[in-house]
DNA sequence: CCGCTCACTGAAAGCCATTGTCACTAAGTG
DNA sequence: CACTTAGTGACAATGGCTTTCAGTGAGCGG
């Protein structure tokens, strides 16, 4: 499972528009709506390829996803490394990063206490924004 | 939507199979393994009453429901009203309730600070608990 | 350049939890 | 006992995602 036998990765156009896509647009969006503006910008991909390439980026830690209650999927470049969660408006989809390095200590401390290993955790934060507000 | 309109709710026989299902079995539990569970007892009750049940009491708060990585919803019967979350081992699926008022009130604040209203939020934590390991 | 291999592609089919449809059933009321 | 209408359930549909598999083409050695 995602272990580089021969390890060779090659440098195919379709890779090459969805990593030009995430370059241009901003906040969350999922693979369906990804591939959406690629057709809507002419560059030929299969929704079969965004998933996949999608999920490696994100195995390779240069995407950053969410998942929203609804069960699906959100990606978006990542801005930088450290562990974050986000604050999403419900209404227009706009992303604050937001970082909660006691949530992280608490969490892990908690789970080591009642005997968990490996822990990890998801945390996302809904509410409408003050531009849909208002 | 879930508006009580005339407001009357009906006993049926269904719906007190579920509900004795789930006095009777602890942890959470997919709709569809309630479902089985049910054949499997005899108890006649379709799939789409199942969901629809489950829906109802949790909306009446006597229900408590967490979603897996992998979008399968799980449900448990509610041994108190107040809010909480979920310690969730990834191999047997044992559960532990747990409390973390500080993280609620960091959530809040810090989507407040974002001009944020209307806030919720969801946070899981997952591991592998001490059975399992070893 | 040429040919070859194998990573990569993508249309279509499959998967699977969940929701919608709609004719039918029965709970509770007068 | 009617009778209204909440509730039921078999089945179809939805929707995001994954699998399949016959190709295609990236990059390398010759």
């Amino acid at each position: 499972m995602s272990e580089a036998t021969t390890g060779t990765t090659r440098n195919t156009r379709q890779r090459a528009e969805v990593l030009a896509l995430l370059r241009e647009v901003d906040g969350f969006h999922s693979a369906q709506q990804l591939h959406r503006m690629l057709q809507d910008r002419q560059a030929r991909v299969g929704l079969t390829t965004v998933y996949r390439t999608l999920q490696v980026l994100v195995e390779a830690g240069e995407l950053d996803s969410t998942k929203l209650p609804g069960g699906e999927q959100l990606y978006r470049r990542c801005s930088q490394g450290r562990h974050h969660h986000h604050l999403v408006c419900r209404e227009c989809g706009r992303t604050v990063e937001v970082y909660g390095p006691a949530v992280e200590r608490w969490a892990d401390q908690l789970a080591g206490q009642h005997g968990f290993i490996d822990v990890g955790h998801t945390m996302e934060i809904f509410g409408v924004c003050a531009t849909c507000t208002g």
